[in-house]
DNA sequence: CTATATTAAGACTAAAATATCTGAATATTA
DNA sequence: TAATATTCAGATATTTTAGTCTTAATATAG
């Protein structure tokens, strides 16, 4: 099977982008996003404590606890969030899996690959998660 | 970690790409393989036992046996491996991990992110695996 | 203060991907 | 025919990723 990003990754940006639809002291369960967004919910919970340690994320704990977003959505790029969960490999590994990747000695799509490579950063931070969550169309996301 | 294709991908295209470089009806050990590319012996081994199955290469063996293309390189292209190791789901998947991915409910990369899967799939049917592996400046492939 | 709802943390389990091992089948060569 | 070099097939082992469970800590509300 070929991804891209792992499925925490996956589950992180899913999250993160329904938690920028809130206002940014508004705390939000596990409960509510495993609902809405069909995550295994103790998965989920490790990966919001991760993001939370990181930075990325606010947490409270007790009734009317919860995650938010630990700075405004507009200082949050989808970049950010690969980065705390998957790391920044990707962007100058081969895609062929050889051991070096660079236009010295290239392999059979490196040029292509590069190419395509900056494309998918271009689409991780062309906009913030704020501008992002707003593009979508996706019915887990509907009247938050 | 994120990757784009499985390391058994990654694999099958190098040696493929390999096997490209020779004669037709030339061939290839494990052995040789294994020995330029570093790639496990017993892994490659079930790698190219699959591609052989699919029809893709062809085998022999005994002494003098070993691996070879299956069919001429010019009909052969990158495309046809990964499609045959990891399959082509990834072309109408949801780069992030929603269950559906289209126009219709479009997540916030949605439309960035088709254009960079189209460009992804030229890379892989635009040349056919002998021009793939003469643009190649990997030590590896020297003076096979 | 007490009961309750939540996150925090870490151990544990399950599944998938990666890698290794062993013996059988087969073709070549001497 | 015998020895050898190879692929073939499937069992096993290891590592990584994904997912679950349990207990503790903490904040709120009554
Ligand atoms: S060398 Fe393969 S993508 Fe750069
Ligand atoms: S819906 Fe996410 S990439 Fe198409």
């Amino acid at each position: 099977m070929s991804l891209i990003f792992s499925r925490q990754c996956e589950y992180a940006l899913q999250a993160v982008l329904y938690l920028a639809l809130k206002p940014l002291d508004d705390m939000t369960s596990i409960k509510e996003l495993t609902k809405r967004l069909d995550i295994p919910y103790h998965f989920l919970a490790k990966i919001l404590q991760d993001l939370t340690r990181k930075g990325l994320l606010s947490s409270l704990k007790g009734p009317t606890g919860g995650f938010g977003l630990g700075m405004p959505a507009k200082d949050i790029t989808l970049f950010h969030i690969v980065e705390a969960i998957d790391g920044v490999e990707f962007m100058h590994n081969c895609v062929m899996g050889f051991p070096e990747c660079s236009g010295k000695n290239p392999c059979a799509v490196h040029e292509k690959w590069a190419n395509l490579r900056d494309g998918v950063y271009t689409m991780l931070v062309s906009k913030n998660i704020a501008e992002m969550a707003k593009n979508m169309r996706k019915p887990e996301y509907q009247s938050v």
